[in-house]
DNA sequence: AACTCTTTTGACGTTTACGTCAAGTATGAC
DNA sequence: GTCATACTTGACGTAAACGTCAAAAGAGTT
């Protein structure tokens, strides 16, 4: 154990290419992102480093874009995330941005719940139809 | 009550603009829905004619995009809703793909659940830091 | 010094899912 | 008959979210 404990994992900085890696998308993503204003890589001479704020930010896009958010509304509502360094009422605005996203989230949750209890009767109705036309139901 | 009980709801038919109110969408979307075969509106003279079919694939296209899948792959999963004139070795086809689709959408529910908990506290701290700088409770 | 590897910027291309005219047809109201 | 209205096809445009390719620059290797 070190005193300055500069616990690797939260400080370790990336390159591009392990970013890639780390989150399965393109360099090109990578840049595009940044050019959104979604990521602020620092930067070593003209090489881009990525940080353990940029890290939980991608993890937050990708998690919206996984929920069908646009690339714009991600963008505004990262700042939640590193509230700190605003001022009060950008704050204010982006708390109330994610009190909206919070309910429109938990109403997705419940339509995707009726979705995938539909899609499961349908799916029994479909294998009683083959089973009756003779299908293996191993195949099933 | 009449003994031909062609209940009105079901055997309804719709034009284009009532489609549009009906869901919310333009006509051009509706036209290009049938030019990608989503749908498949009857014709009179040269008029679209909207059947009860095509307002259940609606109604799914819709839950569809919803939850983040592309045209293609609804179109593709729409024949559930209507395997009875399909030949047994494509309806198994279908029915496979709706499995995978019932999985990924319940994977989806989880992660959605998770997401939403994180946002919950992120907006907790959040409300704290704005109480602290002294902001109006009502406000919140 | 020459070479390789990584990364950079910039410009242009692509796909999806429509929007936006323009021009034509058909139907019913007056 | 003609006027408005609803609808049609077809062509072109657009926004988002990247992909692809070319040219150059820097850091390390031999």
């Amino acid at each position: 154990m070190n005193i300055i404990s500069t616990k690797n994992n939260e400080d370790k900085i990336n390159t591009i290419t392990e970013m890639c890696k780390l989150f399965k998308v393109s360099a090109r993503t990578l840049r595009f992102y940044e050019a959104k204003e979604l990521l602020f890589p620092i930067r070593k001479g003209q090489h881009r480093l990525f940080t353990k704020s940029d890290r939980g930010r991608m993890k937050l896009i990708m998690q919206g874009k996984r929920f069908g958010f646009s690339l714009e509304e991600i963008r505004q509502l990262l700042n939640l995330y590193n509230f700190g360094d605003h001022r009060t009422r950008q704050i204010k605005q982006t708390y109330q941005l994610g009190l909206k996203r919070l309910s429109s989230m938990e109403q997705q949750k419940k339509e995707l719940g009726l979705a995938i209890k539909d899609l499961k009767t349908q799916l029994q109705l479909c294998k009683d139809l083959l089973l009756k036309r003779g299908a293996d139901s191993r195949d099933l």
